[in-house]
DNA sequence: TTGTACGCGTTATCAA
DNA sequence: TTGATAACGCGTACAA
């Protein structure tokens, strides 16, 4: 049984009140008695019992990262960017005396989010990527612990945001390759996630200026697992239609592409040029080295969390966008 | 406010230990009782409060992975072993209704381990790495909250492991350099990580069975981040000495080899041949892709999750060493 | 400067 | 089958 406040005090002689104000550095306890009481609290090793102390305090000192599990696939947690963020997450929390948590919650379930909130089981709430809930997240922004989401800017959205520019990122992508003298694009990625949609839009408006008309049937749905987006670049082939480049939603996909491509033997970037997304640590390293749209997931990760503490302190906090920038590798 | 369990009560016109065993699923309920009860809790969207779950019951439901921050350096999370290593947890952990916990801590202050155990943040807890805190880890290991280390096994070393069979995987490297005729080769890591001393250690037996005498010039320490492993690297081409393989304690540290190598103009396989260890995602990718010892992270993420619930339960748990297998690529 | 007493929101024990 | 009551370990008015 460990040891309390309690058993503190009574080995100070003091009451359980004064040690909690010692301890807590409050000015109003003697030298002496603190003193005394920190000697004790040293030799026995006490510390505070974080479960009782968040209980009566109200607050956790926890920030948690929620994963939405689409239809409770048993999906594990992979994709790079993810991961990437998550690490610059942790270390921007850390900065502000907060500790990580991760939950991986399954979409599915109704009012999964609002539930999360209720539960208390942290102070305050990030979620990557608006999924499929955008009208669920806005729901629960009104009411429960703060949220703040990374993922596209959407009108009215009701909700704060820190992104990326995602159609100045799709539109970069699509001029790049316009400007390569490319005609027949592809586009991978699920339209229905509001971020894909808008790198969508900007692959479309890029060859609007281009005076150039894309082909309804090169743009694809992939989703963000390897093997799915494999799949899609097979069926991309199968079905025929001459491309001469692609522009992939996320790098995994994009490096799906380039694999399933190298495969079936055809030159990159000659035949077909790759444009990826996000600029994780894997992009340079692909072969041929990847083009991609860089995210700023350092920056982005610091954003969000300011964002989500001000909102915890009761502030206010505004949605931002990120522009991205394009590196330009060997793939196009 | 948010609505608390005393509110359902009397909403439902009984006592709110009632409610909890409702809740709880307890068959002692009167079904009429209970369906009120449910009723009124999805009507208002009732939620149990984890924070005065967890005081009550003496569990958080919180697994903690804790990063030890050596001399509280601002080093972000990056390494993407321990990336990946913290997805599998998360997926595994999940799976037994636990959710994973983050936390920065500097190794420096006293005790942090101990501290760490005695808050209370988690009912459990996994080190990646045992640092230089071989003796720590075997202090709390003893009384405190359960403790798995994944690691290097050790002799009597007083808690419990996963981890790698880390000389067969320094052997099984350096051996597949000597098969290739290579005679000069150099092992980059920091020797004072127990994993890491036995990796050298397998590198020195597979000279010995070889009957070849390694320059211990060639040994050189190198941290796991991209600039101390490059620096390592460049301090190894500086001292002159020959050399025409490298056996790398990480995938990072090779692929800062492999970089500062072709920067140098020297071509990898031929002039230098270089193995990493981990086999992260990133090393199949990596130009020339990367010959390297693979550790199992899912199957060491399980073996963890598997191990610490043992404990948590009061059962016994024992140590698992993991065989490593290589993965022989473009670059040796 | 310190002590008393209460409450944070649950679950568990004991009666009824 | 349900209710009253006491913890769980701490922080904080308020009183002394």
């Amino acid at each position: 049984m460990p040891i309390t406040m309690d058993d503190i005090a009574r080995l100070s002689g003091v009451n359980k009140s004064t040690v909690s104000r010692a301890l807590a550095g409050n000015a109003t306890v003697a030298p002496g008695t603190r003193a005394r009481i920190e000697e004790i609290v040293r030799k026995h090793g006490y510390v505070v019992n974080q479960a009782a102390r968040g209980l009566r305090m109200q607050r956790s000192m926890l920030i948690a990262v929620l994963i939405p599990l689409q239809h409770d696939r048993q999906q594990p947690l992979s994709d790079p960017f993810f991961m990437e963020m998550l690490g610059y997450l942790a270390d921007s929390v850390t900065l502000h005396g907060y500790d990580l948590m991760l939950s991986k919650i399954a979409t599915g379930s109704a009012q999964w989010l609002t539930k999360f909130q209720r539960s208390r089981r942290a102070d305050g709430l990030i979620l990557i990527g608006q999924s499929l809930e955008h009208a669920h997240i806005a729901e629960a922004a009104k009411t429960g612990i703060p949220l703040v989401v990374w993922g596209a800017k959407l009108p009215r959205q009701g909700y704060v945001t820190v992104g990326s520019d995602n159609i100045a990122g799709g539109s970069l992508a699509a001029a790049h390759l316009l400007a390569g003298g490319r005609r027949r694009i592809a586009f991978l990625g699920d339209p229905r996630l509001p971020e894909i949609a808008q790198r969508h839009e900007g692959y479309m408006r890029a060859h609007t200026q281009a005076g150039v008309r894309p082909d309804p049937n090169l743009t694809l749905k992939a989703g963000f697992a390897p093997d799915e987006a494999r799949a899609a670049v097979e069926l991309l082939l199968a079905r025929g239609n001459a491309f001469d480049g692609i522009v992939a939603a996320s790098d995994v996909i994009a490096l799906a592409a380039l694999q399933v491509l190298s495969a079936r033997g055809m030159a990159i970037p000659r035949e077909v040029a790759v444009v990826g997304f996000d600029d994780v640590g894997l992009a340079a390293h692909t072969q041929p080295a990847l083009t991609t749209v860089r995210q700023e997931i350092r920056t982005g990760a610091q954003l969000l969390t300011k964002a989500l503490l001000a909102k915890m302190e009761g502030g206010i906090a505004r949605s931002s966008q990120i522009a991205p920038t394009l590196m330009v590798r060997e793939s196009s």
